[in-house]
DNA sequence: TTGCGATGTATCGCGCCGATACATCGCTGC
DNA sequence: GCAGCGATGTATCGGCGCGATACATCGCAA
């Protein structure tokens, strides 16, 4: 998954790792905490040694041979290759269930502006798919639990079913948007938001 | 932090592996998905060698002596010891900052009924801040980020931060609710929810 | 000049997950 | 009568991801 959400990154443009998960953090802070180094770098050794990703000497080396002695060893700068690029749309085409957790569906999403439209689709149903069944579990154990669980679990539950109510609401309203070809209305977030057209689908460099 | 959960359901009445893991997916359905078996026969394990659960013999041997040969080796049912429950409330009062996390804020408040008042305080107040914190994180991007990221990460990011801001109201709720004494008031939630009455507190077996 | 916070790379132990295997029990259907 | 199937039930394995920790450099403020 965090594999993913690396190739994605990386497909914008080059970056080192502190770099990525500055940009992780800000692209998926909705989703998750950010990503925590002891999963970065070997994530990023085991990118590179399977060829999807490769070291770029970051210095264009026509500034300057200053600094030859201090052995320095600074940031490492990393980008995607072609295989990576391939990686990264058979992920996208792929989809299987673990994109509609938590997790998998909003990494998933905060690339939809690199996803086709036909799974766009397919993403936000199943999503939506997996959201009503929990809702679906969560109203029988609040029917049937009047005197099994606590007042507190109750809360709990009630507070959880909310939360899924609502986001099966945005979901539809996402997948009516994208059934009728439009990207998400820009609706009020400030007060101008850029024209942040549709945009979608660039694939090859 | 499962170790927590496991505690605190044994703590209530004696269990085997299945039905633990039924018992809590009713209990903790709004926070995560069912635990993974891989995840709790090694707990179990865990725990019954630190002594905080015993095997306890399922059938009162009184009843009959008729299924000898089959070996059966059927379900082991655990109940929690005198150790486990200091245990379990040990891990109540230290609440550190792991506690206000998703999962572990969910456990936690799951078993606010065998938790003490003060404490139930500092959790709800520990976890709002924490919200607080990653929501105005997320205004932040919201407000610096009209070019930077595109519609759909926006989208993202605005749902992600409407759930920040009603969760932040919720816990407002629940700590006057708790600050005046009450229980969490028990709502719509059905037609007759039985009078479930605060009943906080009862340690000692 | 000392010390601190931001930048930056890296490793280690371990909790937890999903897949998988396997065995028993009771039901339904042929 | 028995075949198959879904529920109940215990268990292991590989691997992802986390939090803690270590360490080195740079710029700035006290």
């Amino acid at each position: 998954m965090l594999e993913f959400a690396i190739l994605g990154l990386l497909h914008e443009s080059p970056m080192h790792g502190y770099e990525l998960r500055k940009e992780l953090a800000a692209k998926l802070g909705s989703i998750r905490a950010a990503i925590s180094y002891g999963t970065l770098y070997p994530t990023l050794r085991r990118l590179q040694s399977a060829g999807y990703i490769t070291e770029a000497d970051e210095t264009p080396p026509t500034t300057a041979e200053v600094p030859v002695l201090t052995s320095k060893r600074g940031r490492v700068v990393y980008k995607i290759t072609a295989e990576g690029k391939e990686r990264f749309a058979d992920l996208i085409a792929q989809a299987g269930p673990e994109t509609y957790d938590d997790a998998g569906f909003g990494i998933h999403f905060a690339f939809f502006a690199r996803t086709d439209q036909a799974t766009r689709l397919r993403i936000l149903e199943g999503r939506r798919r997996k959201v009503e069944e929990r809702r679906e579990s969560m109203r029988d154990v609040l029917a049937r639990a009047g005197e099994r669980l606590d007042a507190y679990t109750l809360e709990l539950q009630r507070h959880g079913l909310d939360a899924c109510e609502r986001e099966v609401r945005w979901l539809e309203e996402l997948i009516v948007n994208e059934r009728s070809g439009r990207a998400p209305e820009p609706r009020s977030a400030g007060s101008g938001t850029a024209e942040t057209s549709p945009h979608v689908q660039d694939e090859r460099p």
